[in-house]
DNA sequence: ACTAATTTTTAGATTAGTCTAAAAATTAGT
DNA sequence: ACTAATTTTTAGACTAATCTAAAAATTAGT
């Protein structure tokens, strides 16, 4: 059985190692839980012997197959509860995360891919970061909504959602059409509503605008 | 801060002592968490220090007001996060306790308020039980459906949810009307239809039926 | 390459919750 | 009311996770 710190530990070394393919230093470990280098020297050593990762004295842990599978589930979860905090619960995208925390450690295969069905399979949870689905498998394809972009980044128009002639009209008349390039300036917490910059403009468009309109990273 | 460990011996006690109005003595706690007496002991110890309960040496405890608040509380959050499973989840009624188990645990005045009324504050859990309001009080008014009903017990029915003309016929030609009395015979999990017996005739109705029939208790 | 600064590990102590085994208090039987 | 059985408490020890302080190893600067 695994524990609540066990599976911290595990998830903070996946993100601290870039998905767990990096080696990752005591330290930053520390840092990141907000615990001592001491304590951290002593769970990594237990995390060793139980196979979720390697570990050499002075250098330093990189996840095992089976650590890195552990920190993808866990990610998983935290993930799809917050899409449901989000779509169900109204709870804002940036009041989602504390709780999320919490409900990520409840250990049920039938709890969390029935959550996955209801929320008809998200790709990505409110912040814009994906979902890997059941086997741990992150969607490649980089299309996401503007609702699920990241504050900062830019974007190419790639498709609508809804495609009724009262959206298209609306994106006609302000200038957003297949190719427009979009950069995310603000998520308003309150209503979900999004502040962009397109070409040289800037405005703000509504959850419901958010969620039906499709992007591509660039 | 109360622990997990904490509120479990919390809800023990109160459910123990009958809505935590009854003394508890120290074997029948630990027999029901599976410790030891030993383990009891120090724990009301540190409860009592903590002004959960009044603790008298081999006399037994009984909860305060603060200790049957922190009960109810949790058993709010266990058969509010019952009915999203069964509800929701497609969880059948004996795969929730579990799950639930944990859940009610999960600390946000927000996520449990907002979960009450995405269900549209249920008054009772899948196994009849009744869930205290915010403020900690159980609803008296003894109207349940006949998804809600016990097993064995025997209702009489007050009303309908549904009163469309398809439903009131259906109800007619199967000899259900005001005051028919009902006694539950079987609950099957996999689908939530009910075993019920009435007049002397057994017959079985689907969950939709029987989520829409009133019923008192007798 | 040698000292200085940094990072990491070890050693020993602490806290929460648990256990076993023995002692103390209560309850029951005659 | 006195012994026997039961229940409860105490005492001391164990595990998981943490900490502080000191020691050891690594890295960096000249």
């Amino acid at each position: 059985m695994i524990t609540l710190t066990e599976e911290n530990y595990i998830k903070a070394i996946y993100h601290l190692g870039k998905h767990g393919k990096n080696m990752v230093n005591t330290n930053a470990i520390a840092e990141s839980l907000e615990t001592k280098a001491s304590s951290v020297t002593d769970m990594v050593k237990k995390l060793a012997e139980k196979d979720y990762l390697n570990y050499k004295k002075y250098q330093g842990v990189i996840l095992t197959e089976k650590g890195r599978q552990v920190a993808v589930n866990i990610i998983r979860k935290h993930r799809l509860w917050e899409v449901f905090l989000v779509e169900k619960l109204n709870f804002t995208w940036d009041e989602v995360h504390e709780v999320a925390e919490h409900l990520e450690h409840i250990k049920s295969d039938k709890l969390i891919n029935e959550l996955d069905s209801f929320l008809e399979f998200p790709t990505h949870d409110p912040h814009g970061d994906p979902i890997p689905d059941k086997n741990g498998i992150f969607n490649t394809i980089d299309k996401i909504s503007l609702s699920q972009a990241n504050i900062g980044n830019t974007y190419k128009c790639i498709g609508v959602e809804d495609s009724s002639t009262n959206f298209l009209q609306y994106l006609d008349s302000n200038n957003i059409g297949l190719g427009t390039t979009i950069t995310v300036l603000h998520k308003e917490p309150f209503d979900n509503s999004v502040k962009i910059k397109l070409h040289t403009k800037e405005m703000v468009v509504s959850q419901n605008v958010a969620k039906n309109l499709y992007l591509k990273v660039l």
